[in-house]
DNA sequence: TATTGTTATACTCTATAACTATA
DNA sequence: TATAGTTATAGAGTATAACAATA
């Protein structure tokens, strides 16, 4: 196409100090712009897991928007609904989210009517948290919903590196 | 109050069937709390990717605490350096930051003498970014630091892992 | 003294919309 | 009309500190 670009591209390879006002932006024009990050951010295993995980939560996002449940609700419910009676801590604790910020999702929850704390009878500073009837309900088509989510991840990344990642990931202990 | 509990916990993994008001937080009392999650969490990959994301990045800001650059701030001092003369707009794309964040971002990168907006000559609605000399001479920093911080996590994670991983994410385009 | 839930504050990041000056 | 940079706003998430009630 345009003969322009190519010293310019080869110039930044080579990090010679070509002159700004000589040549401008050719670069920009030419490059293909996703191929600039991949040169330069290419071992660092931060950035991709990083721009994998958004995507990621955008899918669930758009997978959950329906019942309206975000990937931290959806952590939330799932594990009360498997160990109804845990306090504000430990969900705070297990799924590493602070303490501070559970107080306001939980308030949320318990207006939709998906949650209540109830009285914990051992220790009165703390709440015994449970799923109501509707709470259930709803867990249960976000799961379905995740689910399928998580089909369109593994097709997406192919079933063989989906599995891969969750072997490495799920022995990766904080 | 009180009553509220009879048959809830008698759901849970334990599941003795025990009343809440007598043996109310028993399962909270004894469980690893790390295991709560990972039982139920078990087979969605977002949620193990974001847990996994949140340690990589809370180690590399640690890394680079000293000289007070985010990952970030990072990534765009990187593809500036590798690429001078780019735009925001460029930048933006390739690195899929909002074109509004990239503005105040850059304005405190300028503000510390590390990048600069040039004048472009070819289109003068856009920036031609560049690094300073001072620029340069961080982002050498911060190279260093951040390979010491990559090695950190290729030990954590065991470097097969770290390189599969690697090989895997790299791949996944968005 | 330490912990639980809570309130409050601040900062990062994401997602928009709208404005200006250019193209 | 569309694009580049900018401003502004709103919400999520993260990180703290502090406080009252309770352990």
């Amino acid at each position: 196409m345009r003969a322009a670009g190519r010293k310019t591209v080869s110039r930044t390879k080579t990090a010679q100090g070509a002159r700004l006002s000589l040549v401008p932006r050719e670069a920009a024009r030419n490059h293909d712009r996703a191929a600039v990050s991949r040169d330069v951010l290419d071992h660092h295993l931060g950035y991709f897991t990083r721009r994998f995980q958004v995507w990621v939560f955008q899918d669930f996002i758009r997978a959950l928007s329906e019942i309206d449940i975000r990937p931290a609700q959806y952590s939330v419910l799932t594990v009360i609904g498997a160990n109804p009676g845990l306090s504000q801590s430990d969900i705070s604790q297990c799924l590493g989210i602070e303490r501070a910020r559970l107080v306001r999702m939980l308030d949320r929850l318990d207006r939709r009517g998906l949650t209540r704390r109830l009285e914990s009878s051992r220790d009165r500073r703390s709440h015994a948290l449970h799923l109501t009837r509707e709470g259930e309900k709803l867990l249960r088509q976000a799961k379905t919903l995740a689910a399928q989510h998580e089909a369109r991840l593994a097709d997406k990344l192919g079933s063989d590196n989906h599995r891969i990642m969750l072997g490495i990931l799920r022995q990766f202990r904080v």
